[in-house]
DNA sequence: AGGCGTATCAGCCAAAAGGCTGAGGGCACT
DNA sequence: AGTGCCCTCAGCCTTTTGGCTGATACGCCT
């Protein structure tokens, strides 16, 4: 059995120390370079050619963990890049995936997990963590399912071009409230501004 | 021949009055009321229920054309808006035509058209002076056919979610730039925030 | 009783977008 | 030669958005 070279990316020292100890007690798997910021995994990544990069998604300044996963994949799209993060927000996991990602890890997630994500991700599988997967089918089936009524009826006037202050008159709340649901309908469709979130609003049909 | 009855809407008491003084030498059309603000308009109308409403489109501050329109169609689809402006913009076009009005003239229209048009909006027939008319049917050919190629490109990005910033990267040319086009862009849509430019341009396909 | 998700709102601040005016260069059509 | 359209850019000012923090209230489920 050949052994599966990892590269680790992640800004925490002891995170990635942890794995490190953690990955060396598997014969098969070896960890060939660690790296703290987007750029240096990049360069690591580079330089090694491992079979599985290992990559935290919040990362200090520099390039972001999205943009990174995305630049790798460009790079060379035979390795494998695993999401090994703290959280699980919705918006990360759809960007992550559409970046590239082949799996979704958290850190609290049992070794036998993470090993067994690592062996999957060479050989093609995706794996992640239970309340990962869980979310991410939900996305999948149905994107609006995600949306609070509420939310979705805001979405579906935000598509018709109103302001903040006209979605406010509508639904009778005020501008803060509309507010607070644009920044939750942003962050589950993983996007930033209202006009993307229209693009895509619109184009996963039915909102036309 | 049953008389047509008409009330004008128009802020220059110029304007009104030259209207009426023409509208008086033809036998079958009588000006029963006039005002000078969309408030005004609505008022009259609602007391003298004419056949017909001619209306300018700028009128100082207050209800303005376009919602006039609106309302009047609202209040009574039975009678007919002719708009009576001096200029004929993509924009405002598009919004009177779609707020309901049944013709477009210009200012400068010669008096055979002005009768014609009243005498047609009764009838059902909207009659608006031809450069309105080939404007607008260009509109309808092809909504994208009026935009600069430089624009329809423009508008492409922006139906993706970009900034301007990002914009202007894209294109290699400064954000000020940008603006200036996206200015006109929205102007020719008839809109006037990136939200509903987006919107209406993947909403008439093509744009998906 | 306590926790969770939803919906509501406020205030503060920074970034982005939009309105307005003006301006120069290139190109085509007359 | 002049006119008009397109593309480019700048500066200034206002409005709108978006990010962040924190708060209240209701209903549901355990």
């Amino acid at each position: 059995m050949k052994t599966i070279s990892v590269v680790l990316v992640d800004d925490h020292l002891v995170v990635r120390s942890g794995l490190r100890a953690l990955l060396g007690t598997q014969a098969d798997i070896a960890v060939v370079a660690e790296a703290s910021t987007g750029e240096e995994g990049l360069a690591a990544a580079a330089e090694h050619t491992p079979d599985v990069v290992m990559m935290d998604l919040a990362m200090g300044p520099g390039l972001d963990g999205i943009e990174a996963i995305r630049k790798l994949r460009q790079a060379n799209p035979r390795q494998a890049v695993l999401v090994f993060t703290t959280y699980d927000s919705d918006a990360d996991i759809v960007r992550a995936v559409d970046a590239g990602a082949m799996g979704y890890l958290l850190k609290d997630a049992a070794p036998e997990e993470i090993f067994s994500a690592i062996r999957g991700a060479v050989e093609g599988r995706s794996v992640m963590s239970a309340p990962v997967a869980s979310r991410l089918f939900q996305q999948m089936r149905n994107p609006e399912e995600i949306l609070t009524p509420r939310e979705a009826e805001l979405l579906s006037l935000l598509t018709q071009g109103l302001s903040n202050r006209e979605l406010g008159r509508r639904l009778f709340i005020s501008e803060a409230t509309v507010k607070t649901h644009l920044a939750h309908i942003y962050a589950k469709l993983g996007v930033e501004t209202r006009a993307a979130a229209i693009a895509t609003a619109i184009r996963r049909e039915g909102m036309r």
